[in-house]
DNA sequence: CAAGCAAGCTTGTATATACAACTATTGACA
DNA sequence: TGTCAATAGTTGTATATACAAGCTTGCTTG
């Protein structure tokens, strides 16, 4: 006897699954209720409940106080990619990854990066450009624009050792993100650095990160579009 | 006195939140027991655990049976980008959305797309090429290969009134999906169709879904570069 | 000294109970 | 017939309790 012991909640969510699955309940159809559950599994309702609880968190059900649960717009689901760092992206790869700092100063900034940061006048705002290569082939290059009142040492770091995300991430602990990915063509000081030919495509990621105080940083993070590629494994 | 009252869980949730964000409590850094919580502010063990577990579920904290609770690693955070339907996204700004199909028919494929398909040899596979238009201007191709063994009767749609995507989530409710983003540049068919230069760059979405019963469909979603663009705004 | 066991802490699952808040239906009354 | 109030059913919050399961620590014992 090895056989594993399944909790009773985890019985009755799969027991949910398998009846929208099959489509015996079809798209607001109305799942039994805590107490209807609790006494069809012989569990307490609170174990029933804890079934319906995490299938709505998973998007699969709605609940509405009152008038009961019921089985969500399959529509609706739309399905989330996950964007993570270069760095982990490659170590997960199996393969090296370092980085080399081309720049990091303070500069002026135009209105548009301003407007970004969420900063009143033209405030100087730090600048990086760090070349990320994967087994040393340049993979990324990213340009960073960095609020200078909520991020302080910015300009004493070395980016070939911790990367700048990395590192405001443990300066000012990151609560929101705002991400738009284009495909571009680089100009050609970009390509010259990313080995690349200036008709190839780019995919861009333009990414906003806020801590609690305000936006901490625009990154904009360019890749050559035949080496490189956002990929995901998600649930619904 | 028109105070809202708060839940005695939230209350605890924002207390955490608050010491995390502070830098108070450090990444790795052991998060009070439920016990002790629950002491702390005169809550029982249960109420003081959901809030642990809502946080956990957040990816705020980690949490392991027998050693306690902690802070997360804020880099292993990444954020999530929303991959929704092309017809939502257009009408969710207002603009007006259409389609016209160019292709509906049965084919034989490559070893390739067999693959992805998770087919065993060279069976027929269901092939559909559907042009989204926002505001009248060609915005996205959407070339897709379905499993003809889990839809049948995919070919006697009419992908004008109801999106590809749409009819195979009530045919076969999906449970997963992969996703890869790259850019690219489109050979010559696919620019005239999108009314661009051939030069010019693309995003490309490779999305296949999955149901209980395997792989359903291979949708390549197009994208003239300069239009359109993936964009979210959410939480890490 | 080292191995191993036991105690004590932690989180995980489950129950029974109580009341609050919200919704839909039913029924009484004007 | 139309309106309002009571009621029953639903989910939401909260508590007290019990035991299971996993980790850490320290002590016992060989």
């Amino acid at each position: 006897m090895t056989q594993v012991k399944t909790a009773k909640f985890t019985v009755i969510k799969q027991h949910i699954c398998q009846k929208i699955e099959s489509g015996e309940w079809q798209q607001h159809a109305k799942v039994p209720s805590e107490n209807e559950l609790a006494e069809q599994f012989s569990v307490s309702r609170m174990t029933a409940r804890r079934a319906l609880q995490e299938l709505t968190e998973q998007g699969l059900l709605i609940r509405s106080q009152g008038s009961g649960t019921f089985v969500a717009t399959f529509k609706s689901q739309s399905s989330l990619l996950e964007i993570r760092n270069i760095a982990d992206e490659i170590q997960e790869r199996g393969h090296q990854h370092h980085a080399k700092q081309l720049t990091l100063k303070a500069v002026a900034v135009n209105e548009e990066i301003t407007i970004l940061l969420n900063l009143k006048s033209s405030e100087t705002v730090y600048y990086s450009e760090v070349l990320h290569f994967e087994n040393d082939q340049p993979i990324q290059l990213e340009q960073r624009y960095v609020n200078s009142v909520l991020v302080k040492n910015y300009l004493t770091q070395d980016f070939t050792k911790i990367t700048p995300h990395e590192y405001l991430s443990s300066e000012a602990p990151l609560t929101e993100a705002t991400h738009e990915i284009e495909a571009v063509l680089a100009d050609k000081n970009i390509c010259q650095l990313l080995n690349i030919e200036t008709s190839s495509p780019c995919l861009q990621v333009k990414r906003r990160t806020w801590s609690s105080k305000g936006v901490v940083s625009l990154a904009i993070l360019t890749s050559p579009g035949n080496k490189y590629r956002l990929g995901s494994h998600l649930i619904f």
